[in-house]
DNA sequence: ATATTGACCAGTT
DNA sequence: TAACTGGCCAATA
């Protein structure tokens, strides 16, 4: 289990996650101010399945997809987590996200206490994406911006 | 000590 | 449309 600040702070996040809500991998790497670091999200859940306190079910890639990898059961041991969660998988192992996708407020990423410098690099990044990403992803970097602005504005 | 690998993602051919 | 590319982080080999 790895124990390293981007690690740590990755359990943190999906410790907040209510029950019956899923987040994805990008999106708590939007959070850690590497927006390209999803993989390594999942790289860190892989090897969280040991702690009971991190409900690791409660993250889906970005189509609302379960993890091929999860734990030892693969997808049908995702399913069978989230449906104890209430929520539902279609047939094609997929929830919906609309539905179930959920941000943290302000006041909870507040609680993280991310370092400056993940705050520097949130902003820089944002910064550099904006010209060549695409519309979609602009949308998502906006509502990452809007998320955060008033929290982390103020010194 | 370096290279490879993944529960990913989005841009570009 | 499908395949490829580069980027992320830390454990393995």
């Amino acid at each position: 289990m790895p124990t390293s600040e981007f690690s740590n702070k990755v359990y943190e996040i999906v410790r907040m996650i209510p029950p019956g809500r899923v987040m994805t991998y990008g999106q708590i790497a939007v959070l850690l101010g590497l927006p390209r670091a999803a993989q390594a999200v999942g790289w860190a859940l892989h090897w969280a399945m040991d702690e009971a306190n991190t409900p690791c079910q409660r993250v889906v890639n970005r189509y609302g997809g379960l993890a091929q990898g999860y734990g030892w059961g693969g997808q049908a041991a995702h399913r069978a987590d989230l449906e104890a969660d209430e929520v539902e998988v279609r047939p094609d192992m997929t929830v919906d996200l609309e539905r179930y996708q959920w941000w943290p407020t302000p006041a909870e990423i507040a609680r993280l206490k991310l370092s400056p410098q993940a705050l520097e690099n949130l902003n820089r990044k944002l910064e550099f994406s904006r010209e060549q990403l695409s519309r979609s992803k602009v949308r998502l970097q906006k509502r990452v911006k809007q998320v955060v602005k008033d929290d982390f504005t103020a010194p």
